[in-house]
RNA sequence: GUGGUCGUAGCUCAGCUGGUUAGAGCGCCAGAUUGUGGCUCUGGAGGUCGCCGGUUCGAAUCCGGUCUUCCACCCCA
């Protein structure tokens, strides 16, 4: 039986040209990384699911890709279980390992595991795919690759900093305009407890995040829905009137944070934060966003995000501080901070911006006609020539016509041909022909791989 | 996970309220043109109309299910 030719829902291929042009951005990334100082880092595809489970909180653990036990997997579960068709629980006993869901967590895991080995502070950089089993949309998919950057080991403000000049640079490089929002998970804290409901901080928290986008009213709707009191209620509006610009934010907020030590830690780190910025602004945007939250729970400081200017697509870079990651895999007092790029976004929004148009997706310069048996032997001559240049070249991969070769070449941007028959072989020639322009002329074999600056 | 939406040739789509052999443009292949691509002309291949089932004398068209796409929510890169 014939199988229809198929990719699970949310994946997709690569051909050729997307992955020249995907490769523009991840270089540009590594680059960055890489002239700050970050070293690089890959972790397996699967971790164990005790490492993943309950550190993205309830949402993030549903989303998880759990891989089935091999062998005999239902040998442990007991006919009872089954019966019960408890999901959750047959899961557990049939799955012990999942897809990784992003990038931090496997790191957390791995600086604990090697804690011994590592100099710290470690600057690292881990550029692999990562799965959630989310609904796939446009800008979302179910398999897509994140560019983390991460300093784990110290607490100081300056990697916080550091961080953000990274994300400057990258965008700048990558000549996408976008804007960081800023908040600090402390402030939020502080509210809460402000409010009476430390408690609640999460319900708080993906309530207050739908600010800007469902508006005030729908936001205290939220909060009553989910049975936070009135007065908690009110002691959180107050936040929903600041306005204003960076530092003007930051004056609303200490009158309101006033007398909560933990809120008004946050309010110090941001603002430390933006002062440092002022002598070397930033060339993207840079705003304080009171109302950006995050659901991953594992953030315990600043908290990042950046979103493509003019672009809807979701955040195409995210994270943040957290201080007790390490700590679930048994080493406390190490705190890290780190953002994740989002490649495919990076790429939708400057393919949507026609940012790719120039980007030749040739496989080669030189294509070199096969004229047959006899003239392949010096054909190989003009290949290793041009090889031995550094100039990428290669033979016709057949017999056929010359038409059909050069309509090979036209067909893959080729931008070169090179024809040598009977009497080019004579004369110790190459006939190059330039395939924009259809000029072409005749060279001698040992000047061919200097023509291509 | 909730609600909605889409699915016809490689691609973009047409196909009126069910009625003979399902079409177009682009692309592909071959020839005109056996040492020269793009342009032109001529010819050709390619479809179980997403899949399964139902209604009907008859289904691309109607109904149900399922998968996929996209969108909103949720969440996020």
């Amino acid at each position: 039986m014939q199988v229809k030719p198929n990719i699970p829902k949310g994946t997709r291929d690569f051909p050729p040209g997307e992955i020249i042009r995907r490769e523009l951005i991840l270089n540009i990334i590594k680059e960055t990384f890489t002239l700050f100082g970050y070293q690089p880092l890959e972790t397996p595809a699967m971790e164990n699911l005790s490492t993943l489970l309950g550190k993205y909180g309830e949402e993030g653990d549903k989303l998880l890709f759990r891989i089935l036990n091999s062998g005999d997997f239902l040998e442990n579960v007991t006919e009872e279980e089954l019966l019960r068709r408890d999901s959750s629980s047959v899961s557990s006993k049939i799955c012990e390992k999942g897809l990784r869901y992003d990038l931090t967590v496997p790191f957390a895991r791995f600086v604990v595991q090697h804690r011994n080995e590592i100099t710290f502070p470690f600057k690292r950089y881990q550029i692999q795919t990562v799965w959630r089993a989310d609904r796939p949309q446009k800008g979302r998919y179910r398999e897509f690759t994140q560019c983390d950057v991460d300093v784990i080991g110290s607490d100081s403000l300056l990697n916080e900093l550091e961080l953000l000049r990274v994300i400057d640079e990258i965008f700048a490089r990558l000549k996408v305009p976008v804007t960081i929002k800023i908040n600090n998970r402390k402030i939020l804290a502080g509210l809460a407890g402000k409010a009476g409901a430390a408690d609640r901080l999460t319900d708080i928290t993906t309530a207050i995040d739908k600010l800007e986008k469902t508006g005030k009213d729908a936001v205290i709707a939220e909060l009553r829905e989910k049975g936070l009191s009135e007065q908690v209620i009110d002691g959180l509006t107050p936040v929903f009137e600041i306005k204003g610009d960076n530092y003007e934010k930051l004056t609303g907020l200490r009158k309101i944070l006033s007398g909560s030590h933990e809120g008004m830690k946050g309010i110090v780190e941001l603002e430390t934060l933006t002062r440092y910025l002022d002598p070397d602004p930033l060339r993207c945007g840079y705003q304080i966003d009171l109302a950006l939250a995050r659901g991953l729970n594992y953030y315990t400081g600043a908290i990042i995000e950046v979103k493509a200017d003019g672009v809807n697509i979701g955040s195409i870079c995210g994270g943040g501080r957290y201080d007790n990651l390490t700590g679930i895999f048994g080493l406390e007092g190490v705190s890290g901070v780190g953002v994740s790029f989002g490649a495919e976004r990076i790429y939708d929004v400057m393919l949507q911006q026609g940012r790719f148009e120039n980007v030749s997706t040739a496989p080669c310069r030189v294509l070199i006609i096969n004229f047959g048996a006899d003239e392949y032997v010096y054909a190989l001559k003009i290949l290793k020539k041009l090889h031995s240049s550094g100039v990428s070249a290669m033979i016709y991969p057949g017999d056929a016509k010359i038409g059909k070769q050069m309509a090979y070449a036209d067909s893959l941007n080729i931008p070169y041909v090179a024809l040598a028959g009977e009497d080019e072989i004579k004369n110790g020639e190459v006939t190059l022909k330039n395939m924009v322009t259809g000029k072409q002329q005749r060279i001698s074999l040992e000047e061919t791989g200097n023509l291509f600056p």
